[in-house]
DNA sequence: TCTGGGGTCCTAGGACCC
DNA sequence: TCTGGGGTCCTAGGACCC
C-alpha cells in the first residue's frame, strides 16, 4: 500500500486578482498598460479616494484609500476613471467561472478573491501545477493578472497569496510557519488592524511569533474571545471550510452616499433617503429578498457617525415601504447638526417565499384587530407558537387602538406562572 | 484639502421570559 | 422585605475587510 497521503490533509487555495478593477480597465483597453491608472470614488467632487490603482501608481507612492487630491500630488499624470461595477461583476463572475472547472468547491469571498478546496483533484495534476493552470487560463482568457497561495487552510492559503505580488504563486506548508509567517509583522495579518495593532503593541506583540505564543490570559483580557482566535491563527491553524454557498447567505443590503455638501435641509435629506430606499428596494427585489429590519446611518459634519435601526414586524421589499422606515427614523433621530452621509440599509434580509409564510401571519393579525383578542391570540399560539403571539401583541401596541389594553391581560393568560 | 461604499462579525446592556 | 440564573431578542456601536 502506497500512500502518497498519510495524513490526509487539505488544499486549499486562495486566489486573489492584482488591483483588480485596475487590471479590468486595462484588459478592456489595453492603451492603459504600463500607465499609472487609478480607479477613484465621487471623482468629479472634492470627496474622492483611491479604491485601486495599478503597480506604476503605487510606484509614486499612490495607496487605496488615498484621497484624490493627495494621489494627484503625488503622481500629476495619474489617470483617474470611476468605478464601472458592471464590468467588474462581469469580470469577476467569469473568473470563478473558470475556478468551478477544476472544483465546485470554490467560495467567493469578495469580488476579486475566493478560496477553492482542490483536496480532491488528484487526477488533475499537483497543487502547484493546478495553481500555474487557473493562473495562466485567467491571464489568457481574461487578460487579468493573480496572485495564488496554496496551503492546508484557508488563513494560510490567504496568508500565502498575499507574499508574491503580481502573478505570484505561494506554498505555505506547515512547517514552514515557524521560518516564513512569524517573522512577520502583527499587523499585517489578517484580522488584525490599526485598534487591535495597537493593544498588542502594548502588550509586546509585535511579530506573528509573538502572538502566536503570547500568553492566553492577557490576550482574552486585552482582545476578548477574538485573543484567543487570532492566537490560533497565527499558530497555523484553522478549522474553517470552504462553503460554496456562503454567496447566497446575504444577510444585509444597503446604500449609502457621502452628500456633495454637507446639509441641514431636511426636505433635502428626506430625498435623499427616500432615493436610497429606491436602491435598495430595487436590490432587494431583483436577489428576491425581503428585510426585517431597517436601519439608517447618520454621518455629522464632524463624522460621528450614528446608525438607528427597527425591526418590523413582517419583511417589506417595496420602495415606499422602506422609505417611510427610514424616514421615520430620519426625523426621531437627527439632532440637527451638519449631515455628511446619509445610508439605508435593509438587514434580516430572508427569501421572498419566507416572507410569504409571515404574510400569512400578518392575516392573522388583521383577525386579532376584529375578533376577541382571546381567541384570535389562541389561533396564533396553536399555529405559529409563543413567538408569533408575542409578534400579535407588538400589533396592537404598534396600532394603538381599543385593543391595547387588553394586551396586558392577555400576556397574563399566556404565561403558565400565573 | 483630509478620509467612499459595500459588507460581516462581535460585544454589551436592557427587556423579557422561564 | 429582598432578590437567582439561565436564555433570547433587540438595539447601538465598534473593528475589520475589500
Amino acid at each position: 500500500m502506497h500512500n502518497m497521503y498519510p495524513k490526509k490533509g487539505r488544499v486549499i487555495l486562495h486566489v486573489d486578482m492584482n488591483s483588480f478593477y485596475a487590471s479590468v480597465e486595462m484588459a478592456y483597453d489595453s492603451s492603459l498598460k504600463g500607465k499609472p491608472l487609478a480607479i477613484a470614488g465621487n471623482v468629479e467632487e472634492r470627496r474622492g479616494i483611491i479604491v485601486t490603482c495599478s503597480y506604476e501608481a503605487r510606484r509614486y507612492g499612490v495607496k487605496t484609500t488615498m484621497p484624490l487630491w493627495e494621489a494627484k500630488k503625488l503622481c500629476p499624470q495619474l489617470i483617474v476613471k470611476s468605478p464601472d461595477f458592471d464590468k467588474y461583476r462581469k469580470a469577476s463572475l467569469a473568473m470563478f467561472d473558470l475556478l468551478r472547472q477544476y472544483t465546485s468547491l470554490v467560495e467567493p469571498v469578495s469580488i476579486d478573491e475566493g478560496y477553492m478546496d482542490i483536496s480532491g483533484c488528484h487526477e488533475i495534476g499537483s497543487p502547484i501545477e493546478i495553481a500555474k493552470s487557473i493562473q495562466q487560463r485567467i491571464l489568457q482568457t481574461l487578460d487579468l493578472p493573480c496572485s495564488i497561495g496554496i496551503a492546508p487552510n484557508k488563513f494560510l492559503a490567504k496568508t500565502a497569496s498575499d507574499m508574491k505580488k503580481p502573478m505570484g504563486i505561494t506554498v505555505l506548508r506547515k512547517r514552514d510557519v515557524r521560518d516564513r509567517l512569524w517573522p512577520l509583522k502583527v499587523t499585517e495579518m489578517h484580522g488584525i488592524g490599526e485598534k487591535t495593532g495597537q493593544k498588542l503593541e502594548s502588550l509586546g506583540v509585535r511579530t506573528i511569533g509573538d502572538l502566536a505564543q503570547a500568553n492566553e490570559v492577557q490576550l482574552r483580557h486585552a482582545l476578548g474571545i477574538n485573543g484567543l482566535k487570532l492566537r490560533y491563527r497565527a499558530n497555523g491553524e484553522d478549522s474553517r471550510e470552504v462553503d460554496p454557498d456562503s454567496i447566497y447567505e446575504h444577510k444585509s443590503v444597503g446604500n449609502s452616499t457621502t452628500l456633495p455638501h454637507d446639509s441641514t435641509n431636511q426636505k433635502e435629506l428626506l430625498t435623499i433617503i427616500h432615493g436610497l430606499s429606491e436602491k435598495v428596494a430595487v436590490r432587494l427585489k431583483r436577489k428576491g429578498l425581503a428585510g426585517q429590519k431597517i436601519g439608517i446611518t447618520i454621518r455629522y459634519k464632524n463624522r460621528k457617525t450614528i446608525t438607528r435601526s427597527k425591526t418590523l414586524l413582517n419583511p417589506i421589499t417595496a420602495h415606499e415601504e422602506i422609505s417611510e422606515e427610514a424616514q421615520a427614523l430620519f426625523k426621531s433621530n437627527w439632532n440637527g447638526d451638519a449631515v455628511r452621509l446619509l445610508g439605508v440599509t435593509a438587514f434580516e434580509v430572508i427569501e421572498k417565499q419566507e416572507a410569504y409564510k409571515q404574510l400569512d401571519l400578518f392575516s392573522y393579525q388583521h383577525e386579532a384587530k376584529k375578533e376577541p383578542l382571546f381567541s384570535a391570540m389562541e389561533k396564533l399560539q396553536a399555529k405559529y407558537g409563543k413567538k408569533a403571539v408575542q409578534k400579535g401583541l407588538d400589533y396592537t401596541h404598534d396600532s394603538g387602538t381599543n385593543l391595547r389594553a387588553e394586551t396586558s391581560f392577555s400576556k397574563d393568560f399566556l404565561d403558565p406562572r400565573h
